[in-house]
DNA sequence: TACTAAGCTCTTTTT
DNA sequence: GAGCTTAGTA
């Protein structure tokens, strides 16, 4: 190698930095503290292993995200060029589901087989609990899902699910008995229809590997370096797999941070860091701990908050960057309001400092939150994007035509099969469905079998010939596999079945929009079909392969100049030099789902933490005194988190302390309008699925007293106050100083609390 | 069988 | 508010 080169990409790096660089073999951990640089230290580290002759080839880079993935072989390919083509590079789930394409035969998969997204098997798991009679307000399909998940990802199948006394007996005592029963039929059901999960593609892969030896020995020869990134993210079943991989080399290299560890609802535990060490005796540690990301306030306020966690490898994050600005604390009335004081904030700053809109990020912690966050800043005309959410594959215009699609590629799909037999509109309606689902449990044969042999069954009347005709087709697009790309195929599918002209019939917005959204579908597969990059085939198999696995926030469209508005979660390995973190309140964040146990509280505090460190220069966290959920206007309290903060960081906006003008108030009438407009949307939705279109008004919360470090109001022991959710109380203690004031209260129904009177709601009671 | 109106339920994060 | 189900009707 160049040794001139070699030079220039380490020159930029400090010291520990570059020895996570140069330290190619044998095990590794980079312990890399939020915005030390990680990806830079990755991404050079395996360009020099290109560059001292390591064959791309037998390089494995697992990441979580495509983003990441995508983003990592970019920077390689800048500094080594195409070669980093060659490299493995891509998401747990991506390259295994690669793997399993190769060696499908040997588990008794079709080489095509479904990848059932999360839609898919809830619907599955539906039709499972209601074909066994069982309570569906016991059996939810969203927590029989997660229960199934979560057995998936500690490595357990079907099988053993049945006889894990403990997990049965957990089942029984939560009411749910039969989980046990409802996870053998789905995993046979799945299997029937050549079908596999999002959990499946890391279990089955485990399984291969434990099974095949040859087959692992295969992949241990052609993956000589192993690297994962977001190490702290991975859960039992991904540890395993690797470790099995890593097993003959051990030229393993993990990165990651546990203070940033936020997916354990996923499986994930902290366990696999915290342990790297006892698996590989030999192994060499390297911590980044200088931050280049934010200001010296943000850092050491985030620092403040993870280290209330106990859970922890020892590190300092520290920065040589300026002290920047306070953070700023903005408290609003309604979400509503929080929406205006961001927007109207964003404008400001913008103007002050001539930024893009890119420069600027609203974060929360659930994706309902961005309603109201929208609204306002559509009002303002600030453009912005969504991540996440519902995503493009979603909408129900789309998943149409892919399930045409995927059962055009395997007939045994049954979720595209239900979705499709009936639409658009062929006769074959409700009664008929029912007795095809009463033959196919009965007989314990597939849909399809019985769509096929339709005269063979009883009952099935004048609907027999139609569905003759539908399979007649669906096997007519199947004979087109072979000799027509995909781009060529799904056009004739979308064609001949109706589905285009029906949709460009419909005139109406929402009509217009679904018509385009399918255009675009096709043109996202023509681009497929010429994409010239890669060398895979341009069939119809391999792009609905290529599709599974892409979530709506790796589509790249960065080049325009908006603010962006997404979950902590996806946050996480981005950075803005503005960062809202809005709903800062107690039972949304941290999540009410979440607070049961110290274990959840410090997974919400380093979520908070990850929210905190995208900011490169400013950071602002709102929150409401109430907001609407579920269409009832609720009390909120401030998070926990707020308080925590010290106070020398933070700094309250003065302007969400000013009284409300009557111009404020929100309209009531859209109560007293007719009931049939609700009906008619729903209706809509039902048949079209989610429309963009979202229009909606609040109505005024109850007038609240506030105490604010400016507030003329003084408040003595004794006093007696009533606090929005505690009730009456009276004021027993009063200390801290000035703007950190506390007020110790006994509540006649609560008892006594101490409050911070900044965040308190509380007004004077007169006895 | 297809469509409409009304009623019921819903509480997190993602591949 | 929004999605989804069900009863009732054409």
């Amino acid at each position: 190698m160049d040794e001139q080169h070699e030079a220039d990409y380490l020159k930029g790096l400090n010291n520990p930095q570059k020895a996570a660089v140069l330290q190619t073999s044998g095990p590794v951990m980079i312990v890399a503290g939020a915005g030390s640089g990680k990806t830079r230290v990755l991404t050079y580290r395996i360009a020099h292993m290109i560059a001292s002759g390591i064959d791309p080839f037998n390089i494995l880079a697992l990441t979580f995200t495509n983003k990441a993935a995508k983003e990592m072989r970019k920077r390689i390919e800048n500094v080594v060029g195409s070669e980093a083509k060659n490299i493995w590079m891509g998401t747990f789930h991506s390259v295994f589901a690669k793997i399993l394409r190769f060696e499908a035969g040997k588990l008794g998969y079709p080489s095509n087989f479904t990848i059932y997204d999360t839609d898919d098997s809830k619907s599955l798991l539906k039709t499972i609990i209601k074909e066994l009679k069982l309570d569906d307000k016991a059996y939810k399909p969203n927590v029989v899902l997660n229960r199934i998940s979560a057995a998936k990802n500690s490595l357990i199948t079907h099988k053993m699910y049945q006889n894990a006394d403990e997990l049965t007996s957990y089942d029984s005592v939560s009411g749910k008995p039969e989980i046990a029963k409802i996870y053998n039929l789905y995993a046979k059901r799945c299997f029937m229809a050549g079908a596999m999960d999002f959990d499946d593609l890391l279990l089955k892969t485990f399984e291969l590997f434990t099974t095949h030896i040859d087959v692992l020995n295969k992949y241990q020869h052609k993956f000589q370096y192993v690297m994962v990134d977001e190490y702290q993210d991975t859960n039992h079943c991904q540890y395993m797999i690797v470790k099995k991989l890593a097993a003959v080399n051990e030229n393993i290299c993990v990165v990651g941070d546990d203070a940033q560890s936020i997916y354990s609802f996923r499986g994930a535990t902290i366990r696999n860091i915290l342990n790297f060490e006892k698996d590989y005796p030999d192994l060499k540690v390297f911590k980044l701990e200088q931050n280049y990301r934010s200001t010296q306030t943000i850092v050491n306020a985030a620092g403040s908050i993870i280290a209330k966690n106990k859970d922890q490898l020892e590190k300092k994050v520290w920065t040589s960057n300026q002290l920047g600005e306070k953070i700023k604390v903005l408290r609003a009335v309604t979400d509503n309001e929080e929406g205006r004081f961001i927007a109207q904030s964003i404008f400001e700053e913008k103007m002050k400092h001539q930024s893009a809109h890119t420069d600027f990020a609203i974060l929360y912690r659930t994706n309902a939150q961005s309603r109201s966050l929208e609204e306002a800043l559509r009002k303002l005309n600030l453009p912005y994007r969504i991540y996440g959410g519902q995503s493009f594959y979603q909408r129900k215009e789309v998943k149409d035509l892919l399930a045409y699609l995927r059962l055009t590629v395997n007939h045994k799909d049954e979720e595209s099969l239900k979705r499709v037999i009936n639409y658009p509109a062929r006769g074959i309606g409700k009664t008929t469905l029912d007795k095809i689902q009463l033959h196919a449990s009965e007989q314990g044969v597939s849909w399809w079998d019985i769509v096929c042999n339709a005269e063979v069954f009883p009952n099935l009347g004048a609907a027999k010939s139609r569905l003759a005709d539908f399979a007649t087709k669906i096997k007519s697009f199947a004979t087109m596999l072979a000799t027509n790309d995909a781009y060529e195929l799904s056009m004739h599918i979308a064609k001949s079945t109706n589905l285009l002209k029906s949709l460009y019939d419909d005139k109406t917005v929402e009509g217009i929009s679904r018509y385009e959204n399918v255009v675009e579908l096709l043109n996202g597969i023509k681009e497929f079909v010429e994409d010239d990059s890669s060398e895979l085939e341009k069939n119809l198999g391999v792009y609905l392969q290529d599709i599974a696995l892409i979530t709506d926030s790796d589509k790249d469209d960065g080049s325009d100049d908006k603010i962006s508005l997404m979950t902590i979660h996806a946050a996480k390995g981005l950075e803005f030099p503005f960062v809202y973190i809005s709903g800062m309140e107690e039972n949304l964040f941290p999540s009410q789902m979440s607070t049961g146990s110290r274990k959840d509280l410090e997974e919400e505090r380093r979520l908070f933490y990850v929210g905190m460190t995208r900011a490169e220069r400013k950071l602002t966290l709102s929150y409401a005194n109430s907001r609407f959920r579920f269409g009832q206007l609720l009390p909120c309290e401030p998070s926990r988190f707020i308080g925590e903060i010290v106070n020398d960081f933070i700094e309250l906006d003065k302007k969400a302390f000013v009284k409300r003008s009557d111009g404020d108030k929100p309209e009531f009438n859209r109560f007293n309008k007719r009931k049939s407009e609700s009906t008619e949307k729903s209706n809509l939705q039902n048949k079209y699925g989610r429309t963009n279109q979202k229009q909606t008004t609040r109505s005024l919360p109850p007038p609240i007293v506030n105490f604010v470090p400016d507030d003329t109001t003084e408040i003595k022991v004794s006093d007696v106050v009533e606090h929005q959710r505690f009730g009456k109380g009276k004021v027993v203690l009063l200390d801290g100083d000035f703007g950190n004031k506390k007020a110790t209260i006994e509540f006649d129904e609560y008892g006594k609390k101490q409050l911070v009177l900044k965040f308190a709601k509380l007004r004077f009671v007169k006895n």
